[in-house]
DNA sequence: TTCCCTGCAAACGGTTTGCACCCCA
DNA sequence: TGGGGTGCAAACCGTTTGCAGGGAA
């Protein structure tokens, strides 16, 4: 589901996932790029307090300037919500974003042939003066179920 | 190019919209109404900036109220900038975004055939337990040459 | 040992709020 | 004239910044 992403946890392996993009691997860093991997599309504050558990003297400071840090060595992302709030996302490969408005949650929407259908209408489109980057479809709405997860068929 | 929005400005059609909508016709409103059709998805700020001019004792708490109350009645909609800030775009028509990292700039892409591309798709693909409320392709990039627009061909 | 990283706390900037006064319907 | 709208200023809150001390390579 989640793609482009390591899926082994261990601090051995976190640690060298840094490592392969330069970063020295703090015990701060090990922990927030964990904290990045497991919850979904996290704002700065709810990675904080998922990990105060295990890292109490970690500040909020530290975690907007890793996480900026890992943006700019390309270990992450950093996407606006709805809600007007900065969100971080350590999936890089191409994919779309399902937003919320009552759970504020944002969702990944991958789908390989909506990828291509969109990848093929710009082969004939050209957008002028314009070096595009991204290309991301946005479908925002509401769960109906709070308690289900909202799922494709 | 701009759909769904009327384009006479005069201060007589900005009244009747308003009164269309329910909404009493304050100068202010009037005004910030005006701003909000001329300006390219405008921040608050932006808004301010333009008005003071013609209504220079107007605050910018009053824009916010402004626009607000504009959302709700359904003459505008917030969206997030990547930024981070929210800009107010008075085109209510399904329509995507551009946006460009150098200037910040959100445009308008309209295209009738993308629009039926997507719709088609989400026809056979089912998102469950999403009541979907808006699906709009979002297209960031940068500008080669800050002078010029902006062009579909 | 050398930088870079971290923690702390203050500052910042966009947005919201409370309240007295004002003005459209 | 009544009730919602406006102006002002303070508060709010997510995010950034500066700096002194700390820890990975």
């Amino acid at each position: 589901l989640r793609t482009n992403i390591i899926n082994d946890y261990s601090y051995t392996s976190l640690k060298a996932k840094l490592a392969e993009f330069k970063l020295k691997a703090t015990h701060q860093r090990i922990v927030i790029y964990e904290a990045l991997l497991k919850l979904n599309h996290p704002s700065a504050e709810s990675i904080f307090d998922q990990i105060k558990i295990v890292a109490p003297s970690i500040s909020l400071g530290t975690i907007y300037k890793t996480l900026d840090t890992m943006v700019i060595s390309g270990l992450a992302v950093k996407v606006s919500s709805e809600d007007g709030n900065m969100r971080y996302d350590a999936n890089m490969g191409s994919h779309n974003h399902i937003y919320c408005f009552n759970t504020k949650e944002i969702m990944d929407y991958e789908d390989e042939e909506l990828n291509q259908l969109i990848e093929e209408f710009f082969r004939k489109k050209h957008i002028e003066n314009l070096k595009i980057k991204d290309i991301r479809l946005q479908i925002n709405g509401e769960k109906i179920d709070l308690n289900k997860e909202v799922s494709i068929k």
